[in-house]
DNA sequence: TAGATTGTTAATCGATTAACAATC
DNA sequence: TAGATTGTTAATCGATTAACAATC
């Protein structure tokens, strides 16, 4: 029996399914077993009818009268989203960033693990970073592959970049999170997600200019 | 003479005007003094029609025929966004992150200059990190009202965020960064952008899952 | 003038939300 | 049964885009 998935799936309703999702762990965390929608809302800043229409792109996981069970529904999101197993991550960069981004207790608890720890500087590869130990960025490819690795990160200076972008797309990576500034490209089979802070940061400043503006005023 | 904006502006559009920004200020770089909406859209992804109709809800910025002048539009997006002047941010945690965001290139470049560095270990405190002194936690609200600091970037330990948040609030600091895996509040005239990794692996996972399971099929 | 490209309209497309019957 | 809340419809709202007149 094949799971009934309707086509097409708008963009921003997978965009917001990690946002319930993180509600949902919290809400388990805090020892909730069942949610309404309206609850979720209240956590989530997202429209309660939304977050149900949302839902029922998927299926009906709740109970009418009731809500939804937290632990079912987490379990059905991991499911959608492909995370109810721990996907395996290539780290590239031992330097602040990259140690940084090692010991970030973020990805285990919400199913990645950093399964590598790669550098190009002879003197840093077989030091300990955290659990992990550095190993010499020409493994990549032989590493990736042996674990099926798909997800990358990278934490190098601007300039080097784009040769480690090239190096996992070698290495068969598919989604990579680029921490440089640096604009880096892939081929069409890959997605590469540029963390730029300044892109945030200048798109609330239009807010905040209008809001001092108006206060100025 | 008053400039005139149309009453609501698409949050989409205000989204996409750091894209256009950084294509323009990558063209600049390479030494191109016009471009036209067809080349921006070749850059940035957005179409090209798009591009023109978010451009028109501030003004005609072009010349039909010819295209868009590099310096002219980018000096009328940083205005739009308020980033033609720059804007000093506090920076908290003097860890690996935080030195790591202290050398980080990408904010003197596009009008984000990190001010001060704070931390609250003794240790620390006094030490340089890059062209920093790391200062005492507890100067923070001083400082940033002696230099109108508005922007916070928090990369701290996720159990201290809330408390380094509320000081920064304290502070009168309006938009912050957070850096931790940590849910945390702030009053309604504050912005908090939280930069989740997983929250953008988990949206990628799903596109990746459905494509691999199509390959397998 | 001929060619190119903007600014803008109008049509399409898609997402959001209120409302409510179904039902726990 | 009464109360609550889902799942779903239908209406609204808003964003995207093709097309083209204006014009450099």
């Amino acid at each position: 029996m094949t799971e009934l998935v309707q086509e097409h799936i708008p963009q921003g309703v997978i965009e917001r399914l990690p946002t319930y999702l993180s509600a949902l762990l919290q809400l388990r965390h805090d020892g909730s077993s069942t949610a309404s929608s309206a609850q979720l809302s209240e956590l989530t800043d997202v429209n309660a009818a939304q977050i149900r229409r949302d839902l029922a792109y998927f299926g009906s996981f709740g109970k009418r009268g009731v809500g939804y069970d937290v632990g079912v529904l987490i379990e059905r999101i991991q499911r959608i989203l492909g995370s109810d197993h721990s996907h395996r991550i290539a780290l590239v960069g031992a330097g602040n960033l990259g140690s940084a981004i090692a010991s970030y207790d973020g990805f285990n608890a919400r199913g990645f693990q950093i399964a590598a720890l790669f550098d190009n500087d002879p003197g840093k590869v077989g030091s300990r970073v955290g659990d992990l130990v550095v190993r010499d960025i020409g493994d990549l490819a032989r590493l990736a592959k042996q674990q099926n690795i798909r997800f990358g990160v990278v934490a190098v200076p601007s300039d080097a970049a784009q040769d480690v972008v090239d190096a996992m797309v070698d290495a068969g990576i598919k989604v990579i999170l680029n921490y440089t500034p640096s604009h880096v490209t892939v081929p069409d089979d890959c997605r590469v997600h540029n963390t730029d802070p300044v892109r945030e940061l200048l798109h609330t400043l239009y807010y905040l200019s209008r809001a001092e503006a108006l206060a100025g005023a």
